[in-house]
DNA sequence: CTCCTTTCTCTACAATTGTAGATTAACCTC
DNA sequence: GAGGTTAATCTACAATTGTAGAGAAAGGAG
């Protein structure tokens, strides 16, 4: 399943709130993006006929949608592709990159070191 | 600058190889895409009017074009523009992710394990 | 009931992307 | 210098993407 851009961008929303009708969609992405009620429900359209949103409800003429793929699975294989595509086997670039442009908290850091650390047990035994 | 996927290939091509002619650049997409050189010149047009090749000589009718971007300046908002779309502010996710799904050699994770002992400490004073 | 509002449906359209054919023009070989 | 080969140019076209308007239809207010 491939995602636009914006497509990905409403599926956020749902992972983030749940159950919604597109007129809170809108609602959303209008925080954003100042683009019509029309532009969004044909994103939403376009998502459903891809199978990543199911419609779970529906009160009077409004439908109520939630997301039909989860985040792991989407964004797992995005990342996979991105690196695979972008960086090819230069992983110390994409790292190197990575500590320096994204602003990390202590917090993280420390959490990052503990992945690593664990990276290096598995692979030293 | 935005560049396609298939733009940013052939991109990496010239920066792999350095000054190239388009019959060349088809030979080595050819190792992994099946496509005429028709396709592959549309595609160095293309990155030619947005300015990311430039034509440095020619030997006949035949072109010689070099990369007119550097390799960082084009993978490194790269970078941070993906991880913001997909993972916002969600980083032990992407590091978790990448720290399974990419198998990182021992020398590499020696060299991450340094850059985020450096992050800590930069982080610390 | 009638009218306003809200939501949905359908249709459209320009830009970008991947793809390539037709044609032209220059080179090289004999 | 005639003919085959190679590279360039130009044109095209379907699919995807971002965007939205027109119109229908259903709901709610009075």
């Amino acid at each position: 399943m491939t995602l636009s851009e914006f497509e990905l961008e409403v599926l956020q929303i749902f992972w983030k709130f749940g159950e919604l009708s597109v007129p809170k969609v809108h609602e959303q992405v209008r925080r954003t993006r100042d683009v019509t009620y029309s532009t969004v429900k044909t994103i939403v359209d376009r998502l459903e006929g891809k199978g990543a949103l199911s419609r779970v409800e529906q009160h009077g003429r409004t439908i109520i949608y939630a997301a039909a793929v989860d985040q792991d699975s989407v964004r797992r294989p995005m990342l996979k592709s991105f690196v695979e595509r972008v960086f090819g086997a230069d992983r110390s670039t994409l790292f190197s990159y990575l500590m320096e442009d994204t602003e990390l908290s202590r917090e993280e850091i420390a959490e990052i070191q503990r992945m690593v650390s664990e990276a290096q047990e598995r692979r030293s035994k």
